[in-house]
DNA sequence: TGATTTCCGTAACGATCCCTATATAAAGCT
DNA sequence: AGCTTTATATAGGGATCGTTACGGAAATCA
């Protein structure tokens, strides 16, 4: 079969993004090895240094993509139902055991380019401008039922379900449902402080 | 001055520790190598391994001695106040702003060995119990002023400033203090889900 | 005080790592 | 069909890493 250059050059792009995704969530930034990470791809370490120019530069693109396609799938579990501990559920449940399709373990791959966004001029605005579009797709969600800024609920609901898996992570009985989603409705329903004025 | 080889062991596995503490916190656990974790306890190499082994020693170590000093700190200035707004601002306060004397960077720490521990056996168990403990102590301090857990609203509290944390330091205006406190608050007081039966 | 043990410094090895320079094969162009 | 350009593979260098083997000085013991 005859294809093209731009095909193949972005055919060896998707597939470094994805392997790098994988297999950094997998042993982390540091333990993935160029080679390792070319390898996982079916390619070799050149077409990355053909594409990305050094390994700090395959995560930013790793950033950059990623940046785009977070929102999209919760909303759409989360719209199905009307009920708000449904939709609250779901989005509990979307977070701690994601479809089985997406990497099981993008929520290790999150913390791990945190992490290196905190070291990392390069990287740091990038992740921050990927949690500044969480916030802002959450809050479009959750459309803002009471008169509290959306965004900042947004904020309260993303922390806390970031809290709760990384407890529940080392220990799963340590955090059960039920209190992530007593957390959740808390948290949706805070008043102004003063509701004794 | 004469010192005897227990004070001279003790000494070294103090700096040692401590230093090992700060560099990962700096560099995190792979940038930190044997050599530099020596040289910044102004011992060498040959130090660390007589006393932990090998670097994942050092680290299981590092994990044990900070399970103990936890919830001590925190608990002190908590207590100072009666007024619940004020000891949930020193809460988050002694959070995202440690006193200056201990290690600036000690969240990264905390991130730096929570991944650690999810790829490691052997560090998984060291930090689950120092998550446990840490619910344990903040639970006792905040002794369940209503009927719910206090253990449950300790864990939503831990997970809620991390989270929160961990958006602040990518992009410090994106978090502001109202907002951590209104969070808190609304946790505190997060009653039965059935409100409404 | 001489012998022994303990603690840690020193030196070096093999394995990896990131990256560069160059080769190769396919695609595009005329 | 030749020539050029592009995309990736290949090979290897220089640096760094974790670890081990051994040496030497101080403390302990007799």
């Amino acid at each position: 079969m005859r294809r093209s250059q731009d095909q193949r050059k972005a055919e060896t792009r998707q597939r470094l993004l994805q392997a790098a995704g994988e297999l950094i969530a997998e042993r982390g930034v540091a333990g993935a090895s160029v080679d390792a990470l070319a390898d996982a791809a079916d390619r070799t370490s050149g077409a990355i240094y053909a594409h990305f120019g050094d390994k700090e530069g395959l995560l930013v693109a790793l950033l950059d993509e990623w940046k785009d396609a977070t929102g999209d799938a919760v909303r759409a579990e989360y719209e199905a139902t009307d009920d708000e501990g449904a939709r609250f559920a779901a989005l509990w449940r979307n977070f701690v055991s994601p479809p089985p399709n997406a990497s099981d373990a993008w929520v290790l791959l999150e913390h791990e380019l945190w992490l290196y966004a905190c070291r990392n001029e390069r990287a740091r605005s990038r992740v921050a401008a990927r949690y500044d579009d969480a916030r802002r797709a959450l809050a479009q969600t959750l459309h803002a039922s009471d008169g509290t800024s959306a965004e900042e609920v947004a904020a309260l609901f993303i922390a806390l379900m970031i809290g709760l898996e990384m407890q529940r992570r080392l220990d799963p009985d340590a955090i059960t449902d039920e209190t992530a989603l007593a957390g959740l409705r808390a948290l949706a329903h805070l008043r102004q402080p003063a509701e004794n004025v």
